[in-house]
DNA sequence: ATTAGGG
DNA sequence: CCCTAAT
């Protein structure tokens, strides 16, 4: 029945070329069965991942914005989706009813006090109120998880329920007498299945941040979904209300539920217990967002999030239906293909014991909710949620050299759409799906953020990249990025390059490659002090580096690109407009790990400004600081100023590693000839023609010799 | 995208 | 290091 209702959003078009196997877990349980059966489920499943979290991310962007205009629209259509949504949760309530999702909702309902449907809402839509939902937005990301959620996270839980609870009304009326039986069989069965998957449980946590986060994620941790949806549930459905632990761990809840969601929404026939996780996915993209924007780290809470997310999936079958299917495409093509990609590339090792994986998820978690066995659950999940990925490069044979990460989520290019009011439900729904469709048939690939900034060059090594097991993961983020390439293609689906992962393939292989990088890797230590090395002679080595093959990916903007705006196909004449989002802060903006210049680094960086002079910052960099990614031109040429200052104070008052007296006296002495030879820029002719008398009048421009 | 400077 | 403005 599911699979009907998105077909006739017309993404039936939309096919994706492999299915990947669904986790041994949902194996086992059967409950991938349909979606491998259905590869177009997958497709849609995964655009509706996207396009729901561009939605969300639209929404919240528009209400950042501070843009009325576009709120109130938004906020229409949304009731106007709500409406929809209603109407397809009956039919899924109808599809469901032998499954325990309607269970869950009914129960989920009673949890939620009616009162804040409206905040309810809200949320879904942050954009429209977002005052609240930013802030915890904002919360999440810090998602500590300390003391200070509490409240907030209580809100929005509060929030959560509401919305879902709308829908869970109506579920009654539809199935009253089921929902009530399902009730306590949810729980039993979650509880069972908990057990049951236990073990696997990591998985789950890593689902649950996946979920949130992205499909890849979720992928890597499919089987652990289940579980942790089960024990997001039993927290949920004993305390609806936002329990201390609750509170703590509402941000991760999130990201939970959309696990759940998705799995679910993959499941959703075959067990109860997924459809149960399914009315997330609405919570989960949002949740996604935030994931996305915070640090992705703060997983282990999640636990409650899920059991949150559980009750919401039951309650509302129509933003389910959405957000399932969303959430489901999500999962089955992300979890496809990024198992795929991690095998290729590298084995993925599931992080049971990972305690990796701990030290790089945050443990804002401290305030785990007493469950043992939930937390631990939870803890194996967010340790298991990042299926552990050992990089490609064998070569390194030192444990430092394998850099271990979680992707908790991926990030989606946000769609805006703008919709008027007297736009119908289902207007804007196809437009949604075309959008994403669209984005989707042109082929994802994949992103790599670091600190917040992209990191185009496949060919270099993760350690070249400044991506080792010391550096603060945390500062890793993958996305998930449309090929805008050029014009706006057509939505057809025909190709569902899809899976394109191809690129990442190729870029693993690359990044295998380079030579000289995986030799000094060797030796290595997990710190970047390889690079250093390297740089220093790297100057004319480097270059010969096998030049990256960006164009593959490196093209493709990132999500700032706006996804294509797609041929308005509905009667409504609705526009979908890509936008673009500033990336947050918040995503970004950790500051970058801090990396001390090492002697031979600014050993490297004198002689290069000794020679271009200190307006050159790009040059330098090229010439000497090419294969450091981590080092740009704006580090050196900060580095510089430093040195600068560093050579003019009193060595009592220097502090760090000290440098060599005689390269701060090179400093000096460079820094004292390019200043009075403003030429850098025109180069040496205007310094001639200056005719500066320092007793050098080398034209040539290059204190080299000078200093030499 | 770079550069220059302030914070 | 970050951020911004001006290129």
């Amino acid at each position: 029945m599911v699979l009907k209702k998105r077909l006739d959003y017309g993404f039936n078009g939309f096919q994706v070329p492999v299915i990947p196997r669904a986790p041994r877990s949902v194996r086992r349980r059967g409950l991938f069965k349909k979606k491998i059966e259905d590869n177009q489920i997958c497709a849609f499943e995964l655009l509706a991942t996207v396009a729901g979290k561009l939605l969300l991310e639209t929404e919240s962007s528009s209400a950042s914005s501070n843009e009325a205009e576009v709120k109130d629209q938004l906020v229409v259509g949304i009731d106007a989706i709500k409406q929809e949504q209603q109407d397809d949760e009956r039919l899924l309530k109808t599809e469901c009813l032998d499954q325990e999702s309607c269970e869950e909702s009914v129960s989920v309902s009673e949890l939620v006090s009616q009162e804040h449907n409206q905040k309810f809402i809200l949320k879904e839509f942050p954009h429209a109120e977002s005052d609240a939902l930013l802030e915890r937005t904002s919360i999440v990301t810090n998602s500590d998880c300390s003391g200070k959620f509490g409240s907030d996270m209580k809100l929005s839980i509060c929030k959560s329920k509401n919305v879902f609870g709308k829908f869970p009304s109506k579920v009654k009326r539809g199935f009253p007498g089921i929902g009530e039986s399902c009730d306590g069989n949810l729980d039993n069965g979650i509880r069972r299945q908990l057990e049951a998957e236990g073990e696997e449980m990591g998985g789950l946590t890593v689902a649950d941040t996946c979920s949130l986060q992205d499909p890849v994620e979720i992928c890597m941790n499919f089987p652990a979904p289940v579980n942790s949806d089960c024990k997001v549930k039993l927290p949920l459905c004993r305390d609806p209300i936002p329990n201390a632990s609750f509170h703590k761990h509402r941000n991760d809840v999130k990201v939970v539920n959309r696990d759940d969601d998705e799995n679910s929404s993959g499941c959703n026939q075959r067990s109860t217990k997924v459809k149960a996780f399914r009315p997330s996915p609405r919570i989960a993209d949002r949740r996604i967002r935030k994931l996305l924007t915070s640090k992705y780290w703060k997983v282990a809470p999640k636990l409650k999030d899920y059991d949150i997310s559980n009750t919401d999936c039951g309650i509302k079958p129509a933003c389910r239906n959405r957000k399932t299917y969303y959430g489901r495409e999500r999962y089955q093509r992300d979890t496809p293909f990024k198992k795929r990609k991690w095998f290729d590339k590298s084995s993925v090792v599931t992080s049971d014991g990972g305690v990796s994986s701990e030290s790089i998820s945050n443990s804002p978690e401290k305030g785990m909710s007493g469950d043992k066995s939930g937390s631990d659950a939870l803890l194996h999940g967010a340790n298991g949620i990042s299926s552990t990925v050992r990089g490609h490069q064998a070569s390194f044979h030192s444990r430092d050299s394998h850099v271990r990460l979680s992707i908790k989520s991926f990030r989606v290019p946000e769609l805006f759409i703008e919709v008027p009011e007297s736009a119908t439900v289902g207007s804007l729904k196809s437009t949604v799906m075309e959008a994403v469709t669209a984005i989707l048939s042109r082929g994802l690939h994949v992103g790599v953020l670091l600190r917040g900034k992209k990191v185009s060059d496949d060919d270099r090594t993760l350690l070249q990249t400044g991506i080792s097991q010391n550096d603060n993961l945390d500062t890793l983020g993958f996305t998930l990025e449309p090929n805008l390439a050029q014009a706006p293609s057509p939505l057809c689906p025909e190709d569902p390059p899809f899976l394109i992962p191809c690129d990442t393939p190729q870029r693993s292989t690359r990044s295998t490659v380079t030579p000289l990088l995986d030799s000094g890797v060797s030796d290595a230590s997990p710190d970047p002090s390889p690079v250093s090395n390297l740089n220093n002679h790297v100057e004319s080595n480097y270059d010969l580096v096998p030049s990256p093959s960006d164009v593959l990916i490196g093209k493709t903007t990132p999500e700032t690109k706006a996804l294509v705006a797609v041929p308005a196909m509905n009667v409504e004449a609705l526009a979908v407009v890509p936008m673009n989002q500033k990336i947050r802060r918040s995503e970004l903006a950790q500051r970058r790990t801090r990396r001390p210049f090492s002697v031979s680094e600014v050993e490297a960086l004198v002689h290069a400004v000794e020679k271009l002079g200190t307006g050159r910052w790009r040059d330098v960099k090229i010439r000497s600081f090419d294969n450091a990614n981590h080092r740009t031109y704006v580090d050196l040429k900060d580095k510089w100023k430093t040195l600068v200052h560093t050579a003019q104070i009193s060595p009592q008052q220097r502090r760090g590693e000290p440098v060599p007296q005689e390269l701060l006296d090179r400093v000096l002495s460079a820094h004292s000839y390019w200043s009075q030879h403003q030429a850098k820029q025109h180069g040496k002719h205007q310094a001639g023609t200056l005719k500066i008398t320092e007793g050098q009048a080398e034209e040539d421009g290059s204190l080299k010799e000078e200093v030499i």
